[in-house]
DNA sequence: GCAGTTACTACGACAGATGAAGTAATTTTG
DNA sequence: CAAAATTACTTCATCTGTCGTAGTAACTGC
């Protein structure tokens, strides 16, 4: 299990990296993270929602709906150019902060 | 250039692991950290000794001073058993982190 | 028809990082 | 030798992101 703490720099780029295969919502997301990473995060709710908001509100992804004619009514988001820009660096920033932790850690 | 966001998670570890070397201060760890990242990551001197006052009161380590008859009074830290067996369950939980983390990064 | 799942939204609390500013002593440099 | 830089912190107020709690709403399976 990961805590929430170790992870967190990460949040926005894991959204937006299953953003980048092709649009979904929240509950999809959730679910995407929870199995890809065989249950060893699982981003909460709140956590996750609030994401949305920050990520477009800075331009790094839409949110739209889709026509339902039933269920409860979902917020669909898709990624924009800035957001793939934003998902690149980030992917840059984590092979450093990879290299750069690894000095601080050994197994004992 | 790594952002405090996405390496926040680790700076309490940073600093335990070098507090594994041996005793040291504050003022040492920030140039230990800079210097052994490479640059690339340079700790807030705000960060560094809010993390000292947080690692204390968890039990992580101890403070003490050394008589010296010089200088500006510095403040020592040491390590404590509880602080080994915190880092170590840091050290597993950035392995498992890695492990996450890097499927949902991609090179584009 | 009620429990469970899907799919959110709102709100308030809290922890950690930060900027700005200040203190104080020693060392370097012009 | 005085000014600037470096060492070594401390205080404080602010901001951001996460989280717990709670609530709304619709559909699905038994």
């Amino acid at each position: 299990m990961i805590s929430s703490d170790v992870i967190r720099g990460y949040n926005d780029t894991m959204i937006l990296s299953l953003l980048l295969d092709g649009e979904s919502y929240g509950y999809e997301i959730s679910k995407r993270i929870r199995t890809l990473s065989e249950e060893k995060y699982i981003m909460k709710e709140t956590t996750l929602y609030s994401a949305f908001t920050r990520l477009e509100k800075n331009g790094f992804i839409d949110s739209f709906f889709m026509d339902e004619t039933f269920g409860k009514r979902r917020t669909y988001y898709r990624i924009t150019p800035l957001g793939r820009a934003y998902y690149r660096e980030k992917c840059e920033e984590w092979t450093l902060t990879q290299e750069v932790v690894s000095k601080f850690i050994r197994e004992l």
